[in-house]
DNA sequence: GGGGATTCGTCCGTCAACCGAACTAAATGG
DNA sequence: CCATTTAGTTCGGTTGACGGACGAATCCCC
């Protein structure tokens, strides 16, 4: 076998071509293959060869329509196949985890959340994680060896070169390389670990309200507030990795002490704990996320002022951002993401502090994956680690 | 890498290669060519022989060094052919226009620089314009058919889709669109337009004071603030074309009404004529932002503390963008780019209020194209449109 | 029901692009 | 003066993609 290094590549780069078109549009023929990559039909035909051969794409049993509706013979579709075994996907909350087992076709198989006090010691947190991974592992019918991949979200900055949980954020992480530490509890040999909001950017990016969107913005709001920025459809995460902390944006210069050692951050404003505390005097009933976001829908005065203003906060910090970066979309995501009251504030401050142009270029839409952004997310970034190709 | 596609794409893409690893690091040899691109010398030597006979490369009589110091046969080199004819870079601010006519190795040949009311009079300024490039060209001895792009920058947001200036902005320069103006004008087939912030950011990072660095963000202070931000190399224009409004942040709620129709932007506190208006009373000379810069050198305190809030409330800003995108470095530039003092207090401001993880990665260092940089982004744009290859 | 028309997938011959080995060219050094 | 080293070229061979032709499978229309 003689390495002929540029047409290798180029072949290479075509199999990756096929492959990445079957992965965006699902099932199709050899006819649309080449029409999408402008390969000929004969060239797609030996690569979806060569892709059968190694497993990686299958014949479906199921004939495709007829081109437009029109005559001719029906096409044979071809398809991703879905490699054996099964990734999971880690979302790590300031208060809770939430774990999911998927296989390799990002279906998911199990899922479990859990309250679970993150802050305060991240050995025991990841410990418990493992934990549930094992179970979810057991239940569902897999081995350990099955296991390809973890991708995992911390609800801080980490630091890309160290690997690390940033300075302050998370003290009961400090000094905790995450990744490392899951690899070390349940060997697997692919462990990835972002930041909360850069998953939960990717998810929505990738399947959810941005679809198909170049520049957007995710904003997280939940115990904090930060951001995920994805910029010419890439996710920005800067020099060193840790972008996207909008949470720590000073809106108030004599607000409280922050977590980070300003204060006024924009975090100690409307972060979910806080606009509870807020409204809980005013409330018999426990005030749970949750029940906020119903007595929203339902029109409850103080609770449509108190998220307006967080909303309005938060476009405040937005505003200046757009008007840096003009993006096409922001995403709001978290616990308090679809919060109607919320969404009409960070629109309000977006028309009133953002350029106009930058306020009429952009559109700003309620996540639709909920809670569940960040651990599709980590799933997702977990599958595409673990691919062979 | 590998582009997918048939195998002429592939030639071309390894044509493209070779000319811009030879763009990128100088005139060298054949084999020097092979070793950086992984092509074998083979390749490398029918595809120089292509581009000599095209006119892209020139075969340099000088012969090379030996390889590193040792024996062996000295090498041939192979450079980038300078192509026929010049190019024209066009920076428009609000006072001023500066033209330059370039060869399209870069190497400017001429360069003119203008008091114009341009503000005032969108038509008039590019009236003149076109008649100081019909000058320059004249005295090169160049015909008007020997130049083949014209790049261009206005201070002012341009929107991508109409390829006009921004609402509110320039009021001059509503509905002109300086491209088709000054094609109209000026006969040329390639004209390019762009913001200023933006052209300048780019010299910076292909030449000047970031050449190298993936993440910047070029600030421009003069007559107004703006930025051009380049993330992962590649500069970051937004969905519509008008990223980098960083003059145009809100920094107090209750400041001068600014030009945009909203009140406090940070443009109203730091731009170069008010900093002038507001030193003046205290000074006998007139002064001029020359003038500005050497009092600041020699330590004058009026200056030094002028410039020095100026810095800080420029930093300010910074530090929320900065936390947002965490790049490695802020170049500073515009006429007070190089000030010192105005240097310190955006380090002040982004020490203070940027996340420390932030600060801590962050370089920040002025302009090294001072005035020029600009007119010099408007060259090198010009010269990559006008490429043939 | 049968004969185009149309589209799909494959086979085959051809051409394009790259590579390795061998060769010549031009220097250095003992 | 000859061995050594590196540069550049020539030549034969392999790989990859393509276009045209062909059978297959369906629809449409008569």
């Amino acid at each position: 076998m003689v390495s002929h290094g540029s047409l290798e590549r180029l072949r290479t780069a075509n199999r990756r071509a096929l492959v990445s078109l079957l992965g965006a549009e699902g099932p199709m023929s050899r006819a649309d293959l080449a029409r999408g990559t402008g390969l000929s039909r004969t060239t797609v035909s030996t690569l979806i060869g060569e892709l059968i051969a190694s497993g990686h794409v299958t014949e479906t049993t199921v004939r495709g329509r007829p081109h437009k509706g029109g005559s001719g013979r029906p096409p044979l579709l071809v398809a991703l196949a879905t490699p054996p075994g099964v990734v999971a996907g880690i979302d790590v909350g300031h208060r809770h985890v939430r774990v999911a087992l998927s296989d390799r076709s990002a279906a998911v198989l199990a899922e479990q959340v859990e309250s679970v006090d993150v802050d305060a010691d991240g050995g025991a947190a990841l410990d418990r994680v493992a934990e549930i991974v094992t179970t979810l592992l057991a239940t569902s019918g897999f081995g350990r060896e099955e296991l390809h991949a973890i991708g995992m979200c911390v609800p801080a900055p980490l630091d890309r070169r160290s690997a690390r949980v940033g300075t302050g954020i998370l003290p009961g992480w400090r000094d905790l390389p995450p990744a490392e530490e899951l690899r070390r509890r349940l060997d697997v040999r692919v462990v990835v670990v972002d930041n909360d909001a850069n998953l939960g950017a990717l998810a929505e990016h990738s399947r959810g309200a941005a679809k198909g969107v170049a520049d957007i913005i995710y904003v997280k709001i939940a115990s904090g507030v930060g951001a995920g920025i994805v910029l010419g459809g890439r996710l920005h995460r800067g020099a060193t990795g840790i972008a996207g902390e909008l949470g720590h944006v000073q809106v108030d210069e004599d607000g409280q002490v922050c977590r980070c050692g300003n204060r006024g951050c924009l975090e100690t404003l409307v972060a979910a704990p806080r606009l509870l505390e807020l409204l809980q005097p005013a409330y018999d009933e426990p005030l749970t996320e949750e029940r906020v976001l119903a007595l929203d829908a339902e029109g409850d005065a103080g609770v449509r002022r108190v998220l307006g203003d967080a909303g309005r906060a938060v476009g405040r910090a937005l505003a200046d951002l757009c008007n840096s970066l003009n993006p096409e979309r922001i995403v709001l995501g978290g616990s308090l993401g679809t919060s109607g009251s919320l969404g009409e504030g960070v629109r309000t401050s977006l028309t009133r502090f953002a350029q106009p142009d930058t306020a009429a270029a952009l559109q700003v839409v309620p996540g639709r994956l909920g809670d569940r952004a960040e651990v599709l997310g980590a799933l997702a970034l977990a599958i595409s680690r673990s691919a062979t190709l």
